[in-house]
RNA sequence: GGCGCCGUGGCCAAGUGGCAAGGCAGAGCUCUGCAAAAGCUUCACCGCCGGUUCGAAUCCGGCCGGCGCCUCCA
């Protein structure tokens, strides 16, 4: 499998670099400051189609997924609303893992903590002044960017453009604009840990670099995250981590998705342009998410919309009918089988070509519905669909039966209008089935009955 | 200002040198008491201009339009 790699600006071919085999995934994960919204759907399930993927292909990944729990927004929330830091945290976390369960998102192996790690950072700090890459000032330990020739690689940026970006904090405690915070002094109605340079918190780079190394090691096979964290997230912590093990790469792929945007601009926290999970869940569904989220590729960045998730949701539901529909009586002889398997396994080894894949899963539903309406045996067919759709994580389950209390009562009026049906009373029949409708529970009749949906 | 991305049918979206995947929506037909679902058929020459090539949506140059990052952010 090939993925493009945000150094390089190139497709590379994966291949786990430690020995046994096993491929190291260390993905940033959200800032539990509050509610997650569509665009940290978009990323988590980005990176849970990759990692089922490579499970299916016989890969064994240790999918590490951090939250980073000290933070400045989370200090800024926390004291508005006079509760602690902690308890904010722990309440959007404990939020964002339940929406990824409705997601049918693989929950990471591992979920580091910063709180849980700040000795471990207070360390590699320690270890970055030692090798001279951070200096201690005023309370604060900065990172000297440019003690490293190489700064600026992940982003492709010129360290001296960066200087005209202009929007540098020009702190008196930096020997240059451009160093940035690995510790940040204690300030008063602040959470503060002790460390060698006075009670203080990590800033916000480093717990990744440390979390990644602590769970993962000196070296990993993909480091993902949204494009938003290229830069400065993810350059400052390739420079610290390349700093403090001097052992390069710190990641042999940079995986970043493209941001969702909704209307003309990004969806974002700060912009307030957001439609959380819990919201998207209810209208669509987790497998209409998905398909939404699959249709395009993860690299181009797409819009969400009513009429985006309404196709998607659209398109799921042609799968699922597709996949576990009722077999009428087989006549025929079974297809032969197609070459769907390895259409779905180029698309996806392509740089995780999940559109292309897609479409894989909409042919085998064309042959599965062609062959099923000319009496053939379709169960081959419909096996690989129900395998593929798995590999993208889609469920395809029929809408939560809300209508499950009353399913006696809609079983009732079936049978009372299949009655009605066979006497012609085509008005009163009718009248049952608009007024079903009306309530959300659609009737089919077939050859060997009726079936219902409720939505 | 610097770095980067994108512009494909009504909507969404693959395709990066050789007859333009797929989905949604639409139209016609089949099936159906009528529907629904399903099947079949149908619907594009790829922002504009110029160049390279036997041949370009696909490479090069220019232009127009949209977006991202450079600041907390998946």
């Amino acid at each position: 499998m090939r993925i493009t790699d945000t150094l390089s600006g190139e497709k590379v071919p994966l291949q786990p670099l430690a020995p046994d085999g096993v491929v190291r995934l260390y993905v940033c994960g959200v800032t539990p400051y509050s509610e997650a919204h569509v665009g940290h759907a978009l990323h988590a399930i980005v990176f849970d189609v990759l990692r089922r993927y490579l499970e299916w292909r016989g890969f064994r990944v240790r999918h590490v997924q951090n939250f980073t729990d000290i933070d400045d927004k989370l200090i800024e929330r926390a004291n508005r609303l006079g509760v602690d830091m902690a308890s904010l945290a722990g309440q959007n976390i404990e939020s964002y893992l339940a929406q990824i369960k409705r997601m049918n998102v693989f929950p990471a192996t591992e979920y580091p903590r910063v709180t849980a790690m700040v000795p471990q950072i207070i360390a590699f700090i320690s270890g970055l002044i030692e090798k001279g890459f951070a200096y201690p000032s005023g309370g604060d330990v900065y990172y000297r960017v440019r003690r490293k020739g190489d700064y600026g690689k992940l982003s492709h940026r010129n360290i001296d453009d960066l200087l005209s970006g202009a929007r540098i904090d020009p702190t008196e405690l930096k020997d240059d604009p451009l160093d940035f915070a690995l510790w940040k002094g204690a300030k008063p109605g602040e959470p503060a840990w002790d460390s060698p340079w006075g009670p203080g918190r990590p800033g916000w780079h480093i717990e990744c670099s440390v979390m990644a190394r602590e769970t993962l090691g000196d070296q990993i096979d993909i480091h993902g995250g949204g494009a938003d964290l290229v830069f400065p997230h993810h350059e400052n912590e390739i420079a610290q981590t390349e700093a403090f093990t001097g052992k390069a790469p710190f990641a042999a792929i940079w995986m970043h998705n493209a941001l969702l945007q909704l209307g003309a601009e990004k969806m974002s926290k700060s912009l307030g342009n957001l439609v959380t999970i819990d919201e998207a869940l209810e209208q669509y569904g987790p497998d209409a998410l998905r398909m939404f989220v699959l249709g395009s590729h993860y690299r181009s960045p797409s819009t969400y919309s009513d009429e985006a998730l309404e196709a998607a949701r659209a398109g799921a539901e042609r799968l699922r009918e597709a996949a576990f529909a009722d077999d009428p009586a087989v006549t025929g002889r079974a297809d032969a089988p197609s070459d769907s398997r390895e259409r779905f396994i180029a698309a996806m080894d392509d740089d995780l070509n999940t559109p292309r894949a897609l479409a894989v899963l909409f042919d085998l539903a064309r042959d599965v519905n062609r062959g099923r309406a000319e009496g053939r045996d379709v169960s081959e067919p419909r096996a690989l669909l129900r395998e593929l759709a798995g590999v993208l994580g889609l469920t395809l389950a029929a809408a939560p039966a809300k209508a499950q209390e009353a399913a006696p009562f809609i079983d009732l009026l079936i049978a009372v209008r299949s009655d009605l049906r066979a006497g012609k009373q085509w008005a009163l029949s009718d009248r049952i089935r608009d007024g079903l409708a009306e309530l959300g529970v659609e009737l089919k009749d077939g050859p060997e009955g009726t079936a219902w949906t409720a939505r």
